[in-house]
DNA sequence: GTCTATAATCGGATAGAC
DNA sequence: GTCTATCCGATTATAGAC
């Protein structure tokens, strides 16, 4: 009987490293300012060992931004965890904040790869996000129409909470200065999740 | 009689012909992925005489965002525009917004620089954006005291305000694929802003 | 002040021994 | 599968003629 992942061999394992350490890399320099050696390093071998497992830069980061694809896609799917507009709405807020807090480096290099124009994921958001999008945007007109939350374009809705969401990766340099350089411990970053939750639900419900 | 700028002079008008091809190249590959050569080719200019002008890569980008840094400045006065607590919001989120739409490119250096942990600003955020920040809590808490405002943490609203309008100019491409392709027109967009005044200020106003 | 040519370096990718 | 040495194109920056 053949067992399953009893023990990774040592291509899964190399490859894992790799791709972490490329997060790591091009979440803090950018697509163009990371280089192989750098992530190379940062996964513990020499360059040329990452070329043998991943033969171009730009196929590493295609293979990493399908990692962090995987996580948006999971808390999107928390959109639906109910049919009422403000638990649904909540439960959506809650997961991308925590997504943001859990993977603050996936965050990152998604909102870089938005604001370069998205040439990797392009496809991604011409079909499975804008799928995701037009099904969503019937449940809030449906909510809408049915007195549970004030008029408001769906889309505008969604951009505040994508943006408001991901500043608590993006920014985290930021609020951590104007934290007392520090980063934010989980009780503040509890509390503001709450706010955040409150503010739009504030805004939007009827 | 001395003339005020009656004709730039040729430095001048070379110098802002760099500043505004460094703006939109940086705006679009990041620090790293901008090549000077792209820049001189943009501002119509041989390689050489970019440097002729600015010594350094880094040096034109710090230049860059001396500009960027001004024009945030320039919308955060607008927080001041009233003493009554929606008034100024109102105001605020309108001229951020307004910010995102003449100037995407701006913004947009400027989050990648707060995304990579803002080498070049982090003196303005230990000073000018810190007391900025610390003047502004407490008017909020003042408004808050006075039961102008629901409680919320005034850095929790600033982070939210940020994000909400950065995302028109950091996400257009986004957006502009969820809109069929195209970037929102002058209408689309002001309804947005108008929603984003109303939701934020529904969300917050006591 | 302008521009061609080039120096110097960096970084992605590969060859080839082990 | 691993790693040293290296190739080579791209890029920052400069030299020096005009």
């Amino acid at each position: 009987m053949l067992e399953r992942k009893p023990r990774p061999t040592i291509r899964e394992e190399n490859e894992k490293a790799l791709l972490e350490a490329a997060e790591r890399v091009f979440a803090k320099h950018g697509f163009a300012g990371a280089t192989t050696a750098a992530i190379a390093r940062n996964a513990g071998m020499p360059k040329a060992n990452l070329h043998y497992y991943f033969a171009t830069k730009e196929g590493l980061y295609r293979a990493v931004i399908e990692r962090v694809l995987n996580a948006w896609l999971n808390a999107a799917s928390s959109f639906d965890a109910s049919e009422d507009a403000c638990e649904a709405l909540s439960a959506y807020i809650c997961a991308k904040m925590d997504l943001a807090r859990a993977m603050p480096l996936a965050s990152r290099i998604w909102s870089a790869e938005i604001m370069r124009g998205a040439p990797i994921i392009q496809d991604f958001l011409d079909t499975t996000l804008s799928q995701w999008v037009a099904k969503r945007e019937a449940a809030v007109r449906r909510w809408i129409a049915a007195g549970k939350l004030k008029p408001i374009e769906p889309k505008v809705l969604f951009y505040m909470i994508w943006a408001t969401t991901q500043q608590y990766a993006n920014a985290a340099h930021e609020i951590a200065t104007l934290n007392g350089g520090e980063p934010l411990d989980d009780a503040a970053f509890e509390r503001a999740k709450r706010q955040v939750v409150a503010t739009i639900l504030g805004g939007v419900a009827a």
